[in-house]
RNA sequence: GUGGGCGUAGCUCAGCUGGAAGAGCACAAGAUUGUGGAUCUUGGGGUCGCGGGAUCAAAACCCGUCGCCCACC
């Protein structure tokens, strides 16, 4: 269910002046609720789901494809765009948003993630983070002062602090050095910030240990931030770590405020923590699996590469909405994907960023109607992970 | 017609003086959570052109034969 046009009026009003957040809806049940962002580059409600675009684009779509998908805001990454193609270029185009033709809201991650996934190519000390290079093995050094001002320099909706994100370790003693660095880097980051019309979210580390989670989540809202994230998650943990986490982490943060799950997911991670009151998401498994010739559906996964979809006239999803279900066949996709043509790819991450997005579009209206619980009961007996 | 070269996986080929048929690509199946359009894992595939011979043992050596290529006539 829409919020009516007159209400959304009355709301902008009510949010005008920076980057604001309220809740609109909590849903009976469960701590699922519906939220209204309002940023410089315009507002969106939550749940929501954010595509990624590291480098400036959401890989194999146009923000025309994003505007017809529905997309209301989408990620980008200042470590990335930082090393290519510059933040003086970027800076000459008077933000990102002009740069790559988006015109909505952008949030920014900051390149925390990269210390932990690029872990091969960099140093990590207390002043900062010393990285090689990936694009010509350059030796680039990035502190959290630094970061805050690539990311005002592309000129974001909402700026990440630079966190330490740790490889998924029982290592207590590892968790907490990296807790504790990413709480020192958060104060420095919250110091530097000076653009007012740019959200900066704090994040909340601690792996999959409750206190030192609690204790993260505790000093970082001291700090005062405009929202709050949850980074580390999902990242190799098993499954019921994350959930415990999320059971005692997230009814310990500000209601007030946005609660951002980095990084997160699938279908059903996302009915799991928006059931625990998150609010806002991003992951390349919309476009990565895309690409690499993977539906997402209402039913699971389909493979559409798979030789046995070989003949299949059939959409990838017969009650999708989207372009690429109203046009094409399994069998055209695979023939595409299979002859390495661009255009498998971009039909098929199409469908599934169409799909992450309104996924998560349809809980907000479930919530609303209070609806949530029956929905995500609904949803788990048909979709099968593991269907093929 | 004569001389030479080649014939091994779907494709391109490697396999030494005889000792358990290989690689790359392709194909197929998996993995993928704040993205390196990447990467990784696994699998199916062979009358070694065909026939004969010597040998304990042949893709390899010998004889014949078929096919393709080159040179000369």
């Amino acid at each position: 269910m829409q919020i009516k046009k007159s209400k959304k009026t009355e709301l902008a009003k009510v949010l005008e002046g920076g980057f604001e957040f309220k809740i609109l809806h909590t849903d009976t049940t469960t701590r699922a609720r519906v939220g209204l962002c309002k940023t410089a580059h315009g507002m969106f409600e939550t749940p929501v789901f954010m595509p990624v675009a590291t480098q400036g684009t959401v890989k194999a779509l146009s923000p025309r494809d994003l505007n017809d998908i529905g997309t209301e805001i989408i990620l980008a990454n200042a470590y990335h765009l930082y090393i290519r193609p510059g933040i003086d270029i970027i800076k000459q185009f008077h933000g990102l948003h002009h740069f790559m033709g988006w015109p909505g809201p952008i949030l920014t991650d900051s390149g925390g993630y990269q210390v932990f996934s690029l872990s091969r190519l960099r140093r990590i000390s207390e002043e900062g983070v010393c990285f090689a290079s990936y694009f010509d093995g350059d030796e680039i050094f990035l502190t959290p002062e630094k970061v805050i001002e690539i990311q005002e320099a592309m000129d974001s909706d909402i700026a990440m602090v630079f966190d330490d994100c740790p490889l998924p370790t029982k290592d207590r003693k590892r968790i907490k050095e990296s807790l504790g660095l990413t709480l020192r880097w958060s104060e420095r980051a919250k110091r530097r910030h000076r653009l007012r019309s740019q959200a900066l979210f704090g994040i909340v580390q601690g792996g999959i240990f409750e206190d030192l989670r609690r204790e993260s989540l505790e000093k970082t809202v001291e700090m005062d931030f405009d929202g709050y994230a949850l980074g580390g998650l999902c990242v190799g943990e098993p499954k019921e770590d994350t959930l415990r986490i999320l059971d005692t982490i997230m009814p310990a943060m500000p209601e007030a405020k946005p609660r951002y799950l980095m990084g997160v997911g699938t279908p059903l991670d996302f009915l799991e923590a928006i059931e625990r009151g998150a609010d806002l998401f991003d992951c390349v498994n919309p476009t990565r699996y895309g690409r690499n010739g993977t539906a997402f559906t209402r039913s699971g996964l389909i493979v559409v590469r798979n030789g046995k979809y070989q003949r299949d006239p059939e959409p990838i999803d017969s009650a999708c909405g989207c372009y690429t279900c109203r046009h094409f066949s399994r069998a055209y996709l695979r023939h595409l994907l299979n002859a390495g043509e661009m255009l498998g790819p971009q039909l098929l991450s199409f469908h599934n960023v169409y799909f992450f997005v309104n996924f998560v579009k349809t809980i907000r209206d479930k919530i609303q109607q209070g609806k949530f619980s029956d929905f995500k009961k609904d949803f788990m007996n048909h979709f099968d992970p593991d269907c093929r």
